[in-house]
RNA sequence: GGAAAGGUAGCUCAGCUGGUUAGAGCACGGCACUCAUAAUGCCGGGGUCGAGGGUUCGAGUCCCUCCCUUUCCA
């Protein structure tokens, strides 16, 4: 029986590169679509774009282009990503489509059809400047609760109480910084509290095997909230302008990009069925037919952050518009990746990026393999450990899987001319091959993929124990053992042969050479060639290299030398650690970090495309940071490109505290106009936290965030300081604002 | 504030519905071997299973309280 599979991953948001936590969902589900396609089944692995919504709107306005060309700038980096890390999507498309304006509109029209939506008046904050409603992250203010300024309505960093945008007090728009006033507006909505939805959600979510246990648990409680916590509708519109689709006869309304962006997931299908991609893959009928019928399984791959759209909305949607849409089969939820612990997050530039992991020349399969063996299918985070990293690959890889090959296929070669010949049972062999498979088969298709590796990397070991066992080097040194020695070599290449089979969606390269060259197929691996003893094999190449550690520090560091452009006095302050003298830079959980030297230049040069329009000529050539003198080795002159990649802001320190546990640093929660930032800064000595607050300075925004004892520093201030002793912090003139670009 | 997940050897993690002296890999120490990209094999040190109560003949595994970490609350 042919399963007849449509998977998906979630759609990246198209206004910047690929992260690492992209890279790990495409990996996951990779992992699961290759072995799919191993057991013969038919799949279609689609994605998409995400296009559509307020900040590509706005990104691509600063920036002075179309949203269509942002996007498509975007678009056409995808490729060198999903190839580098050998994601096989057999299809990749963007709901700003003209597939997508008819779907959602199609699906938007039966729900209304179905007595689903409802128009509404909505009280809203609007943006009298900009001339645009405004979402909530878009608004600052005081918080009514602690009067801390420059707050976000949804979470006070300082109070942790959560406020109505209305309940801000003196609030302002980021975009224009002029006073929001309230304006109202119709907007649409989903009824998705109607008692049919919530009925059929219920019997959605608890179908058994179609959620994980947690997901169930959660969205059960969404479902079945009560009081505040009661299920509302769903607010589909957004006024213009708006970067999205038009919602049919009501001119200057738009679909909420949330609504689009699933059904972005049908739209990538349909383009892919429409150009005759699912017929080469085998696939006789259309895209409706595809879609609609009973044995197509639809299945999506998500990230924990976005379980309610796609556990409450989207099969809701999909109910009750009706075949030929269909609801999910699975949804299944992976955690978020971090990196030596920390939280990665692309607005801050930290984690892995994963096209310096290319550029560094690590090989994708290492990152596949260490994400396999540590993904469970639970909905848990996975840390990439830099040294665990190291260990893993070169020991399981490296000193126990492609090893095997090395140490027997020399022998077959030098003595048998590449034939392999079995004393005893083979099929004894054979069998014992397919039992492994099995259960190797049962973990992938459960998504258990860290018990699979472990239970691979447990063959290995068996296999080099047996070799071991049987000494073939002593074999091979009397003719007369020379059956024995076929034995134990051909027994061991068997091994390899089941090896590579099962880490084949994993190691899809390296499956590919095993098959190809050492074993003469003339095809990729398929699971049923686990049990098939080969007869012969080619002379062994190597399949695999270690991990230079080299190309970690590359990877995550930063030529300390660059730090000279923007040496900076006040954090040398905080005693330097022993251990931070010898070991890289990487950063280490607990260790504390002097601190905040400029970034790689590239990491600098990602940080900075993330933030809209941060790279601007600079006005003048006049000097804008008070250095420290004794940066002997200092060049004498930097480029304007070299100084363009700073990015510094004027910050209003909203907030000084003393560090506990720290002689030397203050905690800074800073205001970037957009954002709030917290840095340590090595003035304890000379500031008095009381005195720093409300007043503004000038902050370095896109230094790389640094890890240190008692939290992250996103950033750093800016201080003078020379051979006598003191500190001085540098203040902008009158009528500079919080976010203001220095140039 | 409400909720979820997690806290097991130096590191990364396994431990199913409670059951003999708590496991693996890596790291570390020793030995062996030399076929293999110093790979592999054997032996060993190392854990009061976050803390404290409780249930039980018996708890890492169940119950309660607390602490810590992470996350979610459209």
């Amino acid at each position: 029986m042919i399963r007849k599979l449509f998977v998906t991953t979630a759609l990246p948001y198209a206004n910047g590169p690929f992260h690492i936590g992209h890279i790990m969902e495409y990996i996951q589900a990779d992992i699961w679509v290759r072995f799919q396609r191993m057991l013969g089944n038919e799949v279609h692995f689609v994605s998409a774009d995400d296009a559509h919504g307020a900040p590509i709107m706005l990104k691509a306005e600063a920036e002075g282009i179309t949203p269509q060309e942002l996007v498509a700038r975007i678009a056409a980096d995808r490729p060198q990503y999903l190839r580098g890390f050998h994601i096989s999507f057999d299809h990749w498309y963007s709901t700003d489509s003209a597939e997508n304006v008819a779907l959602s509109q199609d699906v938007y029209a039966r729900l209304k059809q179905a007595g689903l939506i409802y128009v509404k008046p909505v009280e809203q904050f609007y943006d009298p400047v900009k001339g645009m409603f405004l979402a909530d992250r878009y608004i600052k203010g005081e918080c009514p609760n602690c009067h801390a300024k420059d707050q976000y309505a949804d979470a006070c960093e300082v109070c942790s109480i959560v406020n109505a945008p209305a309940d801000l007090i003196e609030p302002y728009s980021t975009l224009s910084g002029a006073k929001p006033v309230l304006k109202t507006s119709d907007h649409f909505f989903f009824r998705l509290s109607a008692p049919q939805c919530v009925e059929f959600l219920s019997a959605w979510l608890e179908t058994p095997g179609r959620l994980q246990p947690q997901v169930v648990n959660k969205a059960r409680e969404w479902l079945t909230g009560k009081g505040d916590e009661a299920l509302g509708d769903w607010d589909i519109s957004r006024d213009a302008p708006y970067f999205g689709i038009p919602i049919p006869d009501a001119p200057g309304k738009y679909f909420y990009v949330w609504l689009d962006a699933p059904i972005g997931y049908l739209a990538s299908l349909k383009n892919y069925f429409d150009s005759g991609k699912a017929r080469a893959r085998g696939e006789t009928r259309g895209f409706e037919e595809f879609l609609a019928a009973p044995d197509t399984e639809q299945i999506h791959f998500i990230g924990k952050d976005i379980i309610y759209f796609h556990t409450l909305f989207w099969p809701a949607m999909l109910e009750f518009a009706g075949a030929p849409y269909k609801v999910p089969n699975n949804v299944y939820v992976h955690g978020f990746i971090t990196v030596s612990g920390e939280k990665m997050s692309k607005s801050r530039g930290t984690g892995i990026s994963p096209l310096r992991y290319l550029d560094v020349g690590m090989n994708p399969e290492w990152l596949r393999y260490y994400i396999a063996a540590k993904l469970n299918s639970n909905v848990e985070d996975l840390d990439f450990n830099p040294d665990d990293f190291i260990a893993r690959v070169n020991s399981d890889l490296v000193g126990k899987y492609v090893n095997i090959a090395s140490r027997a296929a020399n022998f077959i070669t030098k003595y048998f001319g590449g034939a392999l010949r079995y004393s005893g049972d083979e099929d004894l062999l054979a069998r014992e091959a397919r039992s492994l498979a099995a259960l190797a088969r049962e973990n992938y298709e459960a998504r258990e993929l860290g018990k699979a590796m472990r239970d691979v990397m447990a063959i290995a070991d068996r296999i080099n124990q047996e070799f071991d066992a049987r000494q073939p080097w002593i074999l091979a040194k009397d003719p007369a053992n020379s059956a024995e020695l076929q034995d134990v070599c051909s027994r061991a290449l068997q091994g390899f042969k089941l090896l590579t089979v099962l880490l084949a969606p994993v190691l899809p390269q390296v499956a590919e050479r095993v098959a190809k060259e050492l074993f003469g197929l003339d095809r990729p691996f398929q699971w049923s060639d686990a049990d098939v003893l080969p007869t012969r094999v080619s002379p062994y190449h190597h399949l695999l290299t270690r991990v230079d550690p080299k190309q970690l520090d590359a990877l995550f560091e930063i030529e300390k030398e660059s730090a000279k452009v923007n040496a900076e006095k006040p954090q040398s302050a905080p005693a330097k650690s022993a251990s931070g003298q010898t070991d890289s830079a990487r950063p280490t959980p607990g260790q504390p970090v002097t601190g905040l030297r400029a970034s790689d230049p590239s990491a600098t040069a990602q940080a900075a495309s993330a933030q809209p329009a941060s790279a601007r000529p600079a006005a003048g050539a006049s000097t804008t940071s008070a250095t420290s003198s004794d940066s002997a080795t200092a060049p004498a002159t930097i480029s304007i490109d070299e100084f363009k990649k700073i990015d510094l802001r004027i910050a209003r320190i909203v907030n000084a505290e003393h560090v506990e546990g720290a002689d030397k640093l203050l905690k800074l929660t800073l205001d970037l106009g957009t954002e709030t930032r917290t840095v340590f800064a090595g003035i304890k000595s000379v500031y008095d936290p009381a005195t720093l607050k409300d007043r503004l300075t000038v902050v370095v925004a896109n230094l790389a965030p640094r890890k240190m004892k008692f939290g992250v520093s996103q950033g750093m201030v800016l201080a003078a300081s020379g051979e006598a002793p003191g500190l001085f912090l540098l203040s902008p003139d009158a009528g500079a604002a919080p976010g203001m670009k220095i140039s």
